[in-house]
DNA sequence: ACGCCGATTTAACACTGTTAACTTGATGTA
DNA sequence: TACATCAAGTTAACAGTGTTAAATCGGCGT
């Protein structure tokens, strides 16, 4: 008989291939063509059995979507390592933040429930953002120590600043180049930085 | 026999109705649950009705898409109609947004494909959008005549500032209540038009 | 009375998420 | 070897979706 170990990884194998294709789908036709039968088929399996690893479909596009805020954490980590100035930091978070979205729109856009993506389970509730969120007000609170209210404004306008370029680059994206998207970023990003000093 | 006009006033009044229901079920219960047939049931028709109106839901959903920005850009109209100071314009024609997306968040939902609402046609394609953009770009201009890449970027600006801190506003709203959003949208375009001087 | 025409509906197709019921094959036991 | 058990996986079904072709039905003119 096989071991338990052995029944456990192909388990974790077929789980990640679910996750796999359905970002697949995703990224090549949009999250409206994503179907749990297109998934079932992709991973040579019957629709019933994308049941046994997710209770629904609202719940994998959830996992997915914390995979993602769990991805930008630990860039966000590794920045934290590299750069010391809280100003360096907030910038290069930002920049990650942008390559993110450019690299993985699919995500993306599950993550905020952007064009056509829809998971119902609300993202607040993720503890995952959660712990993004506290990492940048950490930073903005090191260089200037205010109160709570004060450090969730800033960190409010920071999140709109970025959030609204990106959601608005990608859809601008034929009529606006990125490249020239992304330059005007950096130098927001940069000027909202230097104004918090 | 009833005249041409009468069936084409009960005509325009179904149109109507159909384009009202839609809106009413979106805001009660979500983008992702309009449905045609859902459409038909409430104005007392059977499904294929509504398509003697619409071609597909995509072509209903870019409708009432356009018929948002229509109402915005006669609500700019307006203000630039009361008021003569271009600061003041770009202000005001903010807070009309903010209002505006606070009102009717189901349109809004649909004007940006945000949560659930999902209509292929580009949002760029629009007329009613291009009209609203250069309405605004207009007035940038006015207060700081510059070549048109720098009205461009700076509208890029203005634009992803306020969309984003709507969408965020949105999103945070059991968490971070709506009067409080607005108060930090309000000084974030105040700093962001004085900025432009 | 008949035929036409336009308005409207029914029925169907191929999908969707989701679940219950079934098959199938392998294993352990008498 | 024969039988029971059990897990893995499939089929079939339900209610719903967008969309379209075919059928119905009522009133009008001839």
């Amino acid at each position: 008989m096989e071991t338990l170990e052995r029944k456990q990884r192909s388990r974790e194998q077929t789980r990640a291939g679910i996750v796999l294709t359905a970002k697949d789908i995703a990224r090549r036709e949009g999250w409206q063509a994503v179907s749990i039968r297109k998934i079932a088929d992709a991973i040579d399996y019957s629709a019933p059995i994308v049941y046994e690893y997710f209770d629904s479909k609202d719940i994998l596009l959830d996992e997915i979507r914390n995979e993602g805020f769990r991805h930008l954490r630990l860039e966000y980590d590794r920045i934290k390592k590299v750069y010391r100035d809280p100003e360096k930091r907030l910038f290069e978070m930002s920049v990650a933040q942008w390559q993110f979205a450019v690299d993985q729109p699919e995500i993306y856009q599950v993550m905020y429930n952007l064009n056509g993506a829809f998971c119902t389970i609300p993202v607040c509730d993720s503890i995952e953002l959660e712990a993004i969120s506290s990492s940048i007000r950490e930073i903005i609170f090191s260089f200037i120590p205010k109160s709570k209210e004060s450090i969730q404004k800033l960190y409010f306008e920071w999140w709109s600043l970025s959030h609204g370029m990106i959601t608005l680059a990608m859809m601008l994206r034929d009529h606006q180049p990125l490249e020239q998207s992304e330059q005007v970023y950096r130098d927001s990003i940069r000027r909202f930085v230097r104004g918090l000093r």
